[in-house]
RNA sequence: GGAGGGGUUCCCGAGUGGCCAAAGGGAUCAGACUGUAAAUCUGACGCGCAAGCUUCGGUGGUUCAAAUCCACCCCCCUCCA
């Protein structure tokens, strides 16, 4: 595949090129000598996400697993929360100006990230351990004469205009760009030649939309640190089919169990197209780049049902929730696509509401299927509701169910009280009656 | 402060007095086909069982009738100062 690497041994060492086995290499701000630099000594590596909402989401996973990486071969990872820079908003390759949020609700999320970057990272393991770093403890005392004398004065406007990430902004019909976004790139500038200073950090990644602020950042390093630093850029994760990645039905995709449970996590990685599915493989788990293209090999000459979705969806889900959330979650699916709902026991039912699959409880006598099916969210009206009952789209127990005065009670439950609503293919709830 | 251009249903975007719940595209959802894929085809996509009701930045007004006209207000963009 690449001709460089016929000593795999020798190759795991290297970490671009172990990268750029996995097609995770956009660009690269120095390129040999930031080889050679990763491979002469441990480095620290910094990567910023920003509190944007109270939860990563999984396109986060990628710049996240790819830290975690860098310290599998002995590199030092800083995991950075924008609590300052996300007051601010990034405006690269956003088309139009975002809301700023309070800085209550930012310090909130940013309370809840850290644990979330925290879990990928290893905080104990000697010389390389992780770090975890505010960006907010050093600009929230700066005051703005001296920072715009101190770092303001490094930045030219015309270098900052032509940056592709504000260009099209600028260039747009109809939208603007505020200052306070266009000065979003010299507060992560300087992030990084803090972190320069303070850490020795001389590597930053980030997605690709971020090579404008990193190349900022490097400009500024010099300038400020007379030290050189370099950059490199991860995919944005795309999809084959040109929708958005990490989008269900029920919406984004958050690590957050309370918002996105291990189930539907599991759920979303076992719905990845044929056509991703390798690549999302190298993206987001941890299988070395020959076990994969060995999987697809396999798969395609096969003929049926391939594995690889399986297989990425177990690694995900159990990087991301743990061995318990993947058990749950395989228990789940499992009683629901490839079991005879009618025999599940008690225990079984009670162990999927457990597990996470949607649960609420059903009023005991007049409780329709359109109100049901409304009351759990399975439609979002009774229009919808009636709609999919025509359309054969729901079932209750197994039991296909198109008419809308269908009527829940205890002789027509599992085990006396309980009912699996299925409304479409993949959409399950679990209904209690109550009383 | 001045001049001009805009704000339409999730997004983009038509619509300039009735035929508009509002073209078209995208996204989304359901069904068929399948592998809990993809592609394709069919249907749905403000609410309501229905009669009908509520929408086109906001508030008032003109009119038998307004997303479309008028007044004021709010917000956005461009240029000038």
């Amino acid at each position: 595949m690449n001709s460089s690497n016929n000593n795999s041994e020798e190759s795991s060492k290297d970490i671009i090129a172990d990268l750029q086995s996995r097609n995770m290499v956009v660009q690269l701000a120095g390129g040999d000598e930031l080889k050679s630099h990763l491979a002469t000594d441990s480095r620290a590596v910094y990567c910023g996400f920003d509190p944007t909402a109270s939860s990563l989401h999984i396109g986060s996973m990628v710049p996240l697993l790819a830290l975690k990486r860098f310290q599998m071969a002995g590199h030092k990872p800083i995991a950075l929360v924008g609590g300052a820079t996300g007051m601010i908003g990034d405006p690269s390759f956003k088309d139009s100006e975002r809301k700023l949020n309070s800085s209550d609700v930012i310090s909130d999320w940013v309370e809840q990230l850290k644990p979330q970057l925290s879990q990928f990272l290893d905080f104990d393991c000697g010389e390389n351990s992780a770090v975890l770093v505010n960006n907010l403890d050093w600009t929230k005392d700066y005051d703005v004469l001296s920072f715009l004398r101190d770092v303001g004065k490094h930045f030219a406007v015309n270098a900052m205009i032509q940056k592709e990430s504000v260009k099209q902004r600028l260039e747009r019909e109809g939208e603007g760009i505020s200052f306070t976004e266009f000065s979003y790139m010299i507060l992560q500038s300087f992030d990084f030649a803090e972190l320069n200073k303070r850490y020795d950090c001389t590597v930053q990644i980030g997605g690709s939309d971020q090579w404008g602020n990193i190349t900022g950042g490097i400009d500024l390093t010099r300038r400020m640190n007379q030290a050189q630093v370099y950059g490199a850029t991860l995919p944005l994760v795309t999809k084959s089919d040109g929708t958005k990645f990490g989008k269900s039905e029920s919406g984004t995709i958050w690590l957050d169990p309370n918002r996105t449970s291990p189930y539907a996590f599991y759920q979303f990685w076992l719905g990845t197209a044929d056509a991703d599915v390798y690549n999302f493989m190298k993206y987001f788990t941890f299988l070395s780049a020959h076990e994969i293209d060995a999987i697809e090999t396999t798969d395609k000459a096969s003929g049926t049902k391939p594995e690889a979705q399986g297989i990425l969806a177990r690694h995900v889900t159990e990087l991301a929730h743990g061995e318990q959330g993947l058990t749950a979650a395989t228990r789940i699916s499992e009683a629901l696509f490839s079991g005879d709902i009618n025999s599940l026991t008690g225990d079984d039912l009670q162990q999927l509401e457990l597990d996470g699959l949607p649960c609420s409880s059903i009023a005991a006598d007049s409780a329709g299927i359109v109100e049901v099916l409304v009351a759990t969210e399975l439609a979002k009206s009774n229009k919808m509701a009636r709609e999919f009952l025509g359309n054969n789209a729901v079932s209750v127990n197994g039991q296909l169910v198109t008419e809308p005065d269908f009527q829940f009670s205890a002789e027509n439950a599992l085990q006396g009280r309980y009912f699996v609503l299925k409304r479409g293919k993949k959409l399950f709830h679990l209904g209690k009656l109550a009383g």
